[in-house]
DNA sequence: CAGTGGTCTAGACCACGAA
DNA sequence: TCGTGGTCTAGACCACTGT
């Protein structure tokens, strides 16, 4: 054995992943579990802070230790439309849309290759399943490339939008993402109800047609045990196969 | 102020990033920390955690604390290749490379759709700037693509075998990269030195043939504060104007 | 109020790295 | 061997939640 907090998380670890615990179940306390483990509650914090940010566990002060809802990871298709990244893989999964126009600040007209304060549609999208937030999506577009049809002037929880979302604009000649891991903004953190301190997956996509003006930018932001992006040179089928 | 491991923190990373501890300089013993700024060893080292998480101080079991370099982002480049991400973005990065002929386990043989305990050559890959390590890759092989000049007997420390290393086999038809953020193991966490509980930005790479044969799968970590990843459709140029 | 987790102490002992 | 960080103890006291 390596070291006894390790230990400890291991087994409780198991307990979770069998059901023995079950998800939203509340632990025994610090105080019982350390009795029962027969360490300090220090060692016994140690092993809990592993399960934490494992994902495993939800921390509450005064309240107690709780099994987190265990969350199905969605797949990020990159490289534009292939699959709506949003509704394919998860057909139940809700999301809301919010649009306005707005003049772009400086990290975005930088991102348009636009000058500060453009005129630019701006698409807010969350995706959830069921309460629990997946992930949170910002597309910017130069206003007028956007076709007044696909603007909405309130708030809306359908796919219909989601799906035409994925087609704002003219068909891009060349898409760029780039992924990094992150520390969430806290507007992301309150959005995807994840602490400050957990990380997320951040995709900036960047689309452009064949001048080479960027038609469209969204950043994107998801709890990092929430999603896996995957890239292709070709599409391929579930058997790994290039498809015509 | 909150906590005392905090305020110690803050104190230290003001002296860091005013440069008062210079980058790879050794911070005074934990003991000696710990005295200077009254409090216990315990305490101290939450403090030192906080810094570690932040990517501003790497702990070096039996050596001391030292400050990191100042983060110089890479840019993995998806898309096998088109730049060797090793090499292309850092000319002064040392790559260490070990490699080997094992067995495949099944995770391996899964990915790499052989049938456990096929004969697989094993590349494992360390770069680094300076002494402060940017990555780890392992790369497998079937044995019989690799040519047996590429394979190394024992460990080496050059940038020709790194470059030599990105066209091991036939060119692949197809390359898919899949991307997520996860908590790095713990041979990773040692070998990147990082903490078990930061987070390493993970790129899988499976290269398949004309035929729909696996040629190539590259396990990558990389922490996450030092590298982002770019996948794009086309070749961009720094304009971000599709190339020839 | 009682019960919970959060912070902290002042030690002890172990594991690693360099001389 | 010595100095370093890593693990652990057996408490103390504080902060939050619910009754």
């Amino acid at each position: 054995m390596r070291s006894r907090h390790h230990d400890i998380a291991h087994d409780l670890r198991q307990q979770i992943t069998t059901g023995r615990i079950q998800p939203s179940e509340r632990l025994p306390s610090e105080a019982d579990l350390a009795d029962r483990y027969k360490v300090s509650t220090a060692t016994l914090r140690r092993a809990l802070a592993v399960l934490q940010s494992e994902g495993l566990i939800e921390k509450i002060h005064g309240k107690g230790n709780f099994v987190r809802r265990p969350h199905r990871k969605i797949m990020y298709v990159g490289g534009w439309g292939i699959l709506d990244p949003w509704t394919a893989a998860e057909p139940a999964m809700r999301v809301t849309i919010r649009s306005a126009t707005i003049q772009a600040p400086g990290h975005l007209a930088a991102l348009l290759k636009m000058s500060t304060g453009s005129p630019i549609a701006e698409l807010s999208c969350l995706s959830a399943d069921r309460e629990s937030p997946h992930g949170i999506a910002r597309t910017y577009v130069p206003r007028d490339l956007v076709s007044a049809g696909v603007l909405l002037d309130d708030d809306s929880t359908c796919r219909e939008t989601a799906t035409r979302f994925a087609h704002v604009g003219p068909p891009p000649a060349a898409v760029r993402e780039t992924v990094c891991a992150r520390l969430p903004a806290p507007a992301e953190a309150s959005a995807l109800r994840i602490s400050l301190g957990s990380v997320v997956l951040s995709i900036t996509r960047i689309a452009t047609d064949s001048a080479g003006r960027v038609v469209e930018a969204t950043l994107m932001a998801f709890p990092s045990d929430r999603v896996d992006a995957v890239f292709s040179t070709q599409q391929m089928n579930d058997e790994g196969q290039a498809q015509a």
